[in-house]
DNA sequence: ATCAATATACCGGAAAACCAGTAGAAAAAA
DNA sequence: TTTTTTCTACTGGTTTTCCGGTATATTGAT
């Protein structure tokens, strides 16, 4: 069965990527390039008023940046699929944009094949990273997640104790030892996780998803 | 062009489910169910020698919890794509699988379009999640934000400060009030956020985003 | 100009946390 | 079995936080 065309919206400020583009999802008849703009008021002033199915939104417009676009056109048209599109990737960027509630990410170095699929799915409601953006975003996380310190399993039920309010005593009296025992563990517990309080203790613990 | 079926292994303690994936993926040439288990244990045994293209995991196994599902058979085979399945779905699991690694996320009422379509964009190395998981998140995201505690410009700076690990008496110094004035703060804060200590303080204050 | 919210500051006392160090029993790993 | 790690517990102290109040200056909005 054939559908009608999923139309298209292009903003990006480069005349050059919205050819190209252009170019690259003519040859399909899945899709359709209804329109494009330039910069971003343009773009909710259109939407406002008209609508599209999916938009390939560059990231680094002149007047509106990436990520306040994205609230910008859900709040306007909520149904509609965003596809974030840059020529380089900073993790928290994109990290930002999906927050936002971007359905897709690409590097404009992609393909026609994979503009379509990722155009295809995100049109149906999917999520699509190219693997670039994966890789990039695989790295951020891998990077964050390194050195944590091992935690024995004591220590870290008491530190999800500590999190909760709970004092050095009341701790005791559930696990039924010393508080002296209690002490001793939440100073080792500051130690590894090199602080000096309890506040900032919770603090790195959440960091490092300890908790 | 006809590629090689994609290799699929279910892990599932339930016969009927596995019998009824089985059924659902028979009529799809594109994939192959190639052996199913019924625990953790043995999935991970036969990973060790033997691979597969995609694994349909159910969340919940006798022995293994599926969090951990998925870092171990990731830490076997990387290239892997994990499906999550549940029959239910808790937010805060799907997070955490999420972070872990799975690739998608299905709840077991998906149709077989469904499936191939997930396991199809999985192996390709795309995300893939159902529409009822992708709300499911959607409202837990939105709850999360509900209702903030109007905090102050100046109780936020102090927050900061004090999830820093700094003390009364540094934070004084630092903003260059007394030391009396920025516990007056801190324990507004403390019952604003309805905590009696600075620890849950910043455990609240970061679960609640103010942080 | 007035009123509410915010930021400032204080007292006195109780409770809890923090520091430096030591050390034996139990459990897990080698 | 030996060794290492983890869990347990202590002494004796200092610092900081926490609690129940009160109170004034400043700022912002109506």
């Amino acid at each position: 069965m054939q559908h009608k065309p999923i139309q298209i919206l292009i903003v990006d400020d480069h005349p050059m990527v919205i050819e190209g583009l252009k170019t690259l999802l003519s040859d399909d008849d899945r899709v359709t390039v209804k329109t494009h703009f330039m910069n971003g008021t343009d773009t909710l002033t259109f939407l406002a008023k008209d609508t599209v199915n999916v938009v390939l939104l560059d990231v680094n417009l002149p007047d509106i940046n990436g990520v306040e676009m994205v609230s910008k056109i859900l709040n306007i048209r909520a149904n509609i699929g965003i596809i974030g599109l840059s020529t380089y990737s900073e993790p928290s960027i994109i990290n930002q944009m999906i927050k936002n509630g971007v359905k897709g990410y690409l590097l404009k170095n992609a393909t026609a094949d994979e503009l379509v699929n990722a155009i295809s799915q995100v049109h149906q409601g999917h999520f699509y990273f190219g693997s670039e953006v994966q890789k990039i975003l695989a790295d951020s996380v891998a990077q964050e997640h390194n050195d944590l310190p091992r935690l024995t399993r004591r220590e870290k039920h008491i530190l999800t104790l500590i999190a909760d309010g709970k004092t050095t005593n009341t701790i005791a009296e559930e696990l039924f030892i010393s508080p002296l025992t209690v002490e001793t563990h939440r100073r080792n517990l500051m130690q590894k996780l090199e602080v000096s309080n309890a506040a900032s203790l919770i603090k790195v613990a959440v960091e490092k998803q300890l908790i």
